[in-house]
DNA sequence: CGTGAATTTGAGAGCCATCAATCTAAGTGG
DNA sequence: CCACTTAGATTGATGGCTCTCAAATTCACG
């Protein structure tokens, strides 16, 4: 299954009924698609400060924003997992502030800025929808920016293990416990706001304490609950049907 | 001067043409506020996750946002000047992922969500501008997560004293040198993701460098260039226009 | 099986948090 | 007018988390 058999937009917004178009909504959105591209790892998809005129769905492969300094040092400040319209704030905001990468083989849908503007001209209910989506980014870059101001690398490393477990379920990626995510450790550095080195020492700390194992691109969580609470990881911020959270509270319940 | 003595969206958006609203539509704007509310410092505007059908544009004083954690730890995610409209993305969430607070005496001008709602019906093209806000405020929190994650303590009050320089500039608060800053250096902290008392020593050695002084408030900045380049400050995220962005890089050039 | 990338481990240094105490400024009441 | 009070600012000493440098090991892949 790829973009080519499905609709683009078959997970924008899983689970999030304030946010999630309707079908309709979301054919005339798949019509608008004019091109489908192919990434490599470490392509670049946007530069920074650069007016463009499409944005793009992601439809298979991981994406990633980071902001980077003067100094080459990057800090991501987003992943884009298969379902997120990754640079819709770009149609907004014409240039962005930072620069989007895929870290993966990955495929997303273009969509010129004209036909998206044309569209929610007509249709309000979907602008708002629209609107929510780049809103709900700004909250997960809110949570992001507590994570890395006001905890250690171990809760932080806890925290984005808890967030990427609960997005992979959304798009049914995860059953709670065990889900991909084909990141380097010096990528999950460039997340969490700590080097790959000390990364590998958490890594480790986590596996010999038998709450989490990271191992070939998989992430196996033992402890659930533990994962969560050494996280402080509270999935309000992501905006998720109830129905999901509840999914996910009761995957700890059960004690491995 | 004060709220009710002028239009509380006079500063909306200011040096932001991409985001400022005309004079019709600030009139109508402004014709949506039912009530003025005075704020006492530490007052909280709004909770986290409780629903709400007002947002608020800030005449005077500052307000802050702030995520708060398991333990009580806050970071701050966000600080709003007059002219900001601090929690349009409120109407768009139904429920907030933080909290807002009054950092000193403070008056914001309330809109009902039906209100705008309705505004923007009408308007598609205002509705394009407020939503380019809130994208801004996106912008400004993916800045301060590459300054938390990736800068020592003394490059981030570095670059927070630069942003807030620019952003009172904008607003007529600054000349480019001199602005005041009400916040104890407590909240400087809760800002920069450093203790208070880490705070008060990188001051004292911007003070001692004669590089800037933090005293009773104001802030005086002497040698602009070295402190934007010691808070590497890139001030794009901001989207402020190129005529303000020159102002402010002129104050560079003149030597103290 | 060779080669380079990624992971893993160790040792030492540095930045910043924490704890504790002093100092200053502003307000209060006698 | 001055003792008293309190919040905030300031300074010092200590410790710990994490970075940096360096080297060894494993892994991916042709």
């Amino acid at each position: 299954m790829n973009a080519f058999d499905s609709s683009p937009t078959k997970l924008l917004m899983c689970h999030k009924s304030l946010g999630r178009p309707d079908d309709d909504e979301r054919r005339e959105i798949d019509a608008l698609v004019t091109r489908v591209r192919e990434l490599e790892p470490d392509e670049v998809l946007a530069h920074q400060m650069v007016e463009t005129h499409l944005s793009a769905i992601l439809t298979d492969g991981l994406l990633a924003r980071y902001v980077v300094g003067p100094n080459g040092a990057r800090q991501m400040v987003s992943l884009h997992l298969p379902g997120d319209f990754v640079d819709l704030h770009g149609m907004v905001l014409k240039r962005l502030d930072h620069e989007i990468v895929a870290m993966t083989p990955a495929r997303v849908a273009l969509i010129p800025h004209a036909g998206l503007e044309a569209l929610i001209a007509k249709r309000p209910e979907l602008a708002r929808k629209l609107w929510f989506l780049t809103l709900n980014d700004a909250a997960m870059h809110r949570s992001w920016l507590y994570r890395v101001a006001r905890t250690d690398a171990y809760a932080r490393v806890a925290n984005f293990l808890c967030e990427m477990n609960l997005r992979c379920m959304a798009i049914g990626a995860s059953d709670g416990r065990v889900f991909q995510l084909p990141v380097r450790q010096q990528e999950i550095g460039e997340i969490c706001g700590v080097t790959a080195i000390h990364i590998n020492r958490i890594l480790r700390l986590m596996r010999e304490e038998g709450i989490c194992t990271f191992r070939k691109h998989v992430v196996t969580i033992h402890q659930p609950g533990k994962l969560c609470t050494s996280g402080q990881f509270n999935p309000d911020y992501l905006y998720y049907d109830q129905a999901l959270i509840e999914r996910f509270e009761a995957v700890k319940e059960v004690s491995s």
